[in-house]
DNA sequence: GCCAACGTTGGC
DNA sequence: GCCAACGTTGGC
């Protein structure tokens, strides 16, 4: 079992959005890094912090997990699509994701708050520089941060 | 294979 | 809107 931290753009697809549909396929996700550990590491059941960046209160906004193995991503094929991949084809795929399930929405945990944190002081996620959109999450890191949420199990 | 130029991310 | 940081591209 691992456990992840996936950056959406609330003005994009938001906690909200992950609430109504139950799941979602992660789709768009163009970064190497990001694609591998989707396609190589991701299992399902693997937990997930769904966090909020790039909006006025950036943070942690809920609990979701993994709910699919990787396949490949529908909108490299697709000239129409803005993550069309003029290099990928259906025989030789670029691109992977997963599906992503909720767990639940939480309160939010701001980027400010995590900061303050010395047991989080180390994720990858508040590393200066970092714009990886999925960065792997320590299970200390994943209890701690559950703990103050309040989400339990 | 090097590396400068360019584009993107994302907090502030 | 700014800008630091980093990934990608492409000429050589």
């Amino acid at each position: 079992m691992r456990y992840w931290l996936m950056k959406s753009e609330p003005s994009e697809y938001s906690i909200d959005d992950l609430v109504r549909d139950g799941v979602v396929p992660w789709f768009g996700v163009r970064n190497y890094q990001a694609r591998n550990f989707m396609r190589d590491q991701m299992r399902v059941g693997d937990g997930v912090l769904f966090y909020h960046s790039s909006c006025p209160e950036p943070g942690i906004a809920g609990v979701a997990e993994v709910a699919t193995a990787a396949y490949p991503d529908a909108t490299q094929f697709d000239p129409a699509s803005k993550y069309y991949d003029p290099k990928a084809t259906p025989e030789r795929p670029r691109w992977y994701h997963v599906d992503v399930r909720i767990r639940q929405k939480t309160r939010l945990m701001p980027l400010a708050e995590m900061r303050g944190y010395p047991e989080l002081a180390n994720m990858r996620v508040l590393a200066r520089g970092n714009r990886l959109s999925i960065t792997p999450v320590d299970p200390d890191e994943w209890r701690f941060i559950l703990a103050r949420l309040g989400v339990t199990g």
